[in-house]
DNA sequence: CCTCTAATTGTAATCGATTACAATAAATCT
DNA sequence: AGATTTATTGTAATCGATTACAATTAGAGG
């Protein structure tokens, strides 16, 4: 390949002059500017972004990091942070950590190492610790899960409220006896949609039991559908079914129609996230919908702003509530 | 940050001796080595990829570039591409094309400017002669789909034969007016796909008739229902279908329980990938299951290949016919 | 204690760009 | 024309590492 040196000899300039082209300077001749970018075609050159990087010391690079690819929650987000990362020149590394010490290592020190600029993190697995620490020296924002307690930038929705509208609307069509499938407490949103869970029952006098909630280990189809089957094998078996995902949700629902139960007349089921597959269930899944989309862009624009050394705010973004077949 | 030539000031060695002591040369001193370890976790410091990659001229990147990432089938060869790709030393940049040549502009050029090592290629749709052109300079390999006329190496499955055995099992099992539904032509799996449906009629001697054919435009849920939607209303509905993707067996299983018939009693569906979501249906979905995982590491390490100049070989690797409940 | 070889370590060029500053050329003004 | 200002272009330092080659130090042998 050929390198700046080469068109600059060829073009009959020094090099300053054709980075000046490259850079689109106005104080080039326009005669000379086409001199350059005849050499600049004939040799089919184009700059090497490892020189200019390492001269500029920025990599034009945003780490994204998501414990998985396989959750369809995350693809409209990422589809967010990659229009706005590319319409301001950016690039995005995405990172699938599977929730792996190792890999997080190995991401984290990408930016350590000026290979990114920047992270918007996604995986609320990671050791709490390291994040902190990165964090005080190199840009991070948090999407979607964040640390409450810490001090780092995040774009969010109100797990919470979500949560205990959902329940809500499940108390409200007659339903009682509410399970409610979550993911591992370690989780921020796990927490908060148990409380908006808890906030609803108490609303209505209703006691929480604990044989009608159910923790889950992996987020998969699989793991509703074992949630689902521990449910029903109970002597009191629930008349809905809560869960914190909608993949989740959709193990649950098949689980239900594979013992011969109803929905939603027997038992009625919501989710949460509205991914595009919730649409096509048997029946159609009642979910809550989040502004994904959006929360890509916004946390794009946070991190950029965060690498620039820019102040940037927190947001928690508004929720919805999609009624379906489901319930 | 701190620089190399800080932690050489502080370990009392020169810069030449820290890079050593980095690249962990054995020609170093083991009091020495460990002045200097002392000094790095003094400071704090982690050498810059930008510095290093420059002077190497490589960048251990390597770009994925795949149509859509909310199509389930590419999460599992992505994540044999990245294992395989960090057991080797590299990173990956996954890049959603959205078969815009604007997009595919913007990232072939991360190759040009050496921002990445090499490419591996999902996206078909991308403008033929660019990619050629590309190939002719710099470490390309398709995976899934391929140009069968160009010279860059692949890896993929025998479409036609795949799809050959699948509206064979269909013809077994009684159906004889099976629709496909089929991808733009633009795609070599479609075109192969539609040969290998093609054949199995020609072997039972039943002839290929248009209505029963049916090409989409969005490989999406929605294009499925579209697709079954104009199937069954016409008067001769078919009893079967062939689609070249779950996603399109999805949704097509979704319309046909909205018209109130029977799967696989009325009309059986074959889908294509062996996608999670396939075995959540109702019925459980009858598909072509592709070495994906295996896919994905094999590409990996065909393009850490060429970047080292090695020589590599196209490969076809094997399929399976996974039989379910919509057949 | 001195020589000679082997083991370490240091010096300085290099990768490919950007850019401050200097130098030159062109344009404007007396 | 000569002086002055302005527009263009060039020179060389710089970013942070790696590494060939030179220089130094240490160890072995007499």
């Amino acid at each position: 390949m050929a390198t700046i040196q080469e068109v600059a000899k060829k073009a009959g300039v020094s090099v300053a002059t054709v980075s000046r082209v490259l850079n689109n300077s106005h104080t080039v001749k326009e005669t000379t500017r086409f001199k350059v970018e005849q050499a600049i075609g004939a040799l089919n050159y184009a700059p090497s972004v490892l020189g200019r990087n390492l001269r500029n010391s920025e990599s034009r690079l945003l780490l994204v990091l998501i414990p998985s690819i396989s959750n369809p929650f995350y693809t409209e987000i990422i589809n967010g942070i990659e229009d706005t990362a590319i319409h301001e020149g950016y690039n995005i590394m995405l990172c699938e950590t599977d929730s792996n010490p190792q890999r997080e290592a190995i991401y984290f020190n990408l930016v350590r190492n000026r290979m990114a600029d920047g992270i918007i993190l996604m995986d609320p697995t990671i050791n709490r610790n390291n994040v902190l620490q990165l964090a005080e020296t190199h840009p991070i924002v948090q999407c979607s899960e964040f640390d409450k307690e810490g001090h780092i930038s995040y774009v969010s929705i109100n797990n919470e409220l979500a949560a205990y509208q959902a329940v809500k609307h499940l108390i409200k069509i007659g339903k009682r006896k509410i399970a409610f499938i979550n993911s591992d407490e370690k989780f921020l949103y796990a927490r908060e949609r148990k409380a908006g869970y808890e906030k609803a029952f108490n609303e209505y006098d209703m006691s929480v039991e604990a044989k009608w909630m159910y923790n889950i280990q992996k987020l998969n189809f699989e793991s509703g559908q074992q949630a689902m089957r521990t449910l029903l094998n109970q002597a009191d078996r629930p008349d809905a079914v809560f869960a914190v995902s909608d993949v989740l949700a959709i193990g649950a629902l098949k689980e239900i129609h594979a013992s011969g139960l109803n929905v939603p007349n027997d038992i009625a089921v919501i989710g949460f996230d509205k991914i595009s597959f919730s649409n096509m269930t048997y029946p159609t899944l009642t979910t809550v919908s989040q502004p994904m989309y959006r929360m890509g862009c916004i946390s794009a624009t946070m991190i950029i702003k965060k690498i620039r050394g820019e102040k940037v705010e927190s947001m928690l973004l508004e929720h919805e509530l999609i009624i379906r077949e489901s319930t």
